[in-house]
RNA sequence: GUCCGAGUAGUUCAGUUGGUUAGAACGCCUGACUGUGGCUCAGGAGGUCGUGGGUUCAAAUCCCAUCUCGGACCCCA
């Protein structure tokens, strides 16, 4: 019989250690900011009761739930995977209603979901995200801190000059809502209408246009969305203008339209504690016909992109959700977070040469035997190494030296230590000869003093 | 869900109007090197040409089907 060639399911990957080792040094990063503002880990299941999930993506999100066929039939006990981490956070909310708010936590695990995977896209089927939310604070500061760590973050993973840099937008789905009537749009449209807005930096104004004008925009309704377009920031003159004045434009056209002022005055509000926060403001972008598409947002939306990346998709999204957790009973509670995306960041910074591949191993050092005679010696040696905080191992076969070297160098080991019948016998105490295969050069010492000399040099710093 | 393109060694690919035993580079293994990697040199292993059918004296090559992969939409992280 033979056997089926082994192969993953389509849309997800192996991690090899070689790609491990820097997505694990950036999750630490991002979990270190995480908890300077104050966020707290948590988990859930992989699986979620389907009803959960149901009704809360849209359409299109909905489409994309894996949804478990076991043996079950009945609906009220079916499972799904979770498509995000926002919708079981609310289920955690609500069957905690003695909590006390504000409730801030953030969350690494994967998500699944059904859709066609495109890798140089940065799309997948099974990716991580990272999600941070604060529950039950009102609009305002909440929302400014989400967006402060969201920059601090992108500029920590070297999203910040040139071409890698990365642009945070921001918009409110009220002023989307006072956008739509101001167009002479049918207010129950509003989802198609925002729809076609948020493909403005795909297909172009004139695209955008052309399918306003398909969906039965009049003239004057033209017109006047075009007004806003040109303050997208996505292009022309008024893409570097502060976004006080681009307020002050929207307001001026819009002046008369109450969901449109009370998103404008939450914008202005959230830009404010951003300021005094610290945050460089210029890394906002205040665009008035970001839409984003998950049903559930009601306040500010926002995500960050590449502009030099045009192919990989927002790299972070986010908004308010004031009415999510209410669905499950319990009352309304106020939330507001955001997405990181860490595989489209990830396989961002892959394209952008960002990322060191170079280490295959942690090792930093392999001691390896002359002879079988001083295999115990290496035993020895590498609890000193280990003993001293540096990740060793000792080659198990004995042999040729050629192995153990070939080895490590294959592997970007840094460190080898021999042990022969000279650096076992030594009367000073058990020696190793220490070989840097970076340079090339070797001296022979006590174990102690190896370990020592290891653990002081840090690993050189990745090539650009 | 819609529209394109591609499947030949572990990887990237070449393979003429159909014609002997299907090639290269890199990688891998062995040796030159019985206390030492990279560089060099010599040798070696590795392929049912995605799969099934058809045309033909003859198919990696032409035709059909199918599977898989890649790209562009839609949507999103």
């Amino acid at each position: 019989m033979a056997s089926p060639k082994p192969r993953s399911f389509k849309g997800t990957r192996d991690f090899t250690p070689r790609e491990m080792i820097p997505r694990e040094k950036i999750i630490d990063s991002m979990k270190r900011v995480f908890r300077l503002y104050g966020f707290s880990p948590l988990e859930t299941p992989a699986l979620e009761m389907l009803s959960v999930l149901t009704g809360k993506y849209g359409e299109e999100g909905e489409k994309l739930l894996y949804k478990l066929d076991y043996k079950n039939d009945d609906f009220m006990n079916r499972v799904a995977l979770r498509y995000d981490l926002t919708v079981p956070l609310a289920r955690v909310i609500a069957s905690h209603p003695e909590w006390p708010m504000p409730f801030k936590r953030y969350q690494v695990q994967p998500v699944w979901r059904a859709d066609k995977p495109q890798t140089r896209q940065g799309r997948f089927r099974e990716f991580y995200q990272c999600d941070i939310d604060t529950v039950g604070a009102p609009e305002g500061l909440a929302d400014a801190e989400i967006l402060a760590l969201t920059v601090t973050m992108l500029d920590d993973l070297g999203f910040k000059d040139g071409d890698k840099r990365a642009i945070v937008q921001l918009n409110h789905r009220k002023v989307l809502e006072g956008i739509c009537v101001y167009a002479g749009h049918p207010r129950e449209d509003l989802a198609g209408f925002c729809r076609v807005l948020d493909k403005l930096d795909k297909i172009g104004r004139e695209g955008v246009v052309s399918d306003l004008i398909d969906m039965g925009i009049n003239d004057e309704g033209i017109d006047r969305v075009d007004s806003l377009l040109k303050l997208s920031g996505m292009y022309g003159s008024l893409s570097s203008t502060p976004a006080d004045e681009k307020i002050d434009h929207v307001l001026a056209i819009l002046d008369n339209n109450q969901a449109a002022t009370e998103g404008l005055e939450g914008i202005r509000s959230i830009l404010q504690s951003l300021k005094e926060l610290g945050t460089d403001l210029s890394r906002i972008n205040f665009n008035p016909v970001l839409a984003r598409g998950l049903d559930y947002y009601t306040g500010a939306v926002f995500e960050s992109t590449l502009p030099g990346q045009p192919h990989i998709g927002s790299l972070t999204g986010g908004g308010r959700y004031d009415k999510l957790i209410g669905l499950y009973g319990g009352g309304d509670k106020p939330a507001v977070g955001t997405t990181i995306g860490l595989d489209r960041m990830f396989a961002a910074m892959e394209q952008l040469g960002m990322v060191d591949t170079e280490a295959a191993t942690v090792t930093r050092v392999l001691i390896a035997a002359w002879s079988a005679d001083q295999m115990s010696a290496c035993l020895q040696a590498v609890r000193v190494f280990r003993e001293a905080g540096v990740p060793a191992e000792v080659f198990p076969t004995t042999g040729k030296l050629k192995k153990p070297f070939s080895h490590a160098d294959k592997l970007n080991i840094p460190y080898v230590a021999v042990i022969g019948p000279d650096e076992a016998g030594n009367p000073d105490g058990l020696h190793v000869s220490l070989k840097d295969l970076s340079q090339g050069t070797q001296e022979t010492l006590q174990v102690a003093n190896a370990a020592e000399k290891v653990s002081s040099t840090n690993r050189s710093a990745p090539s650009s």
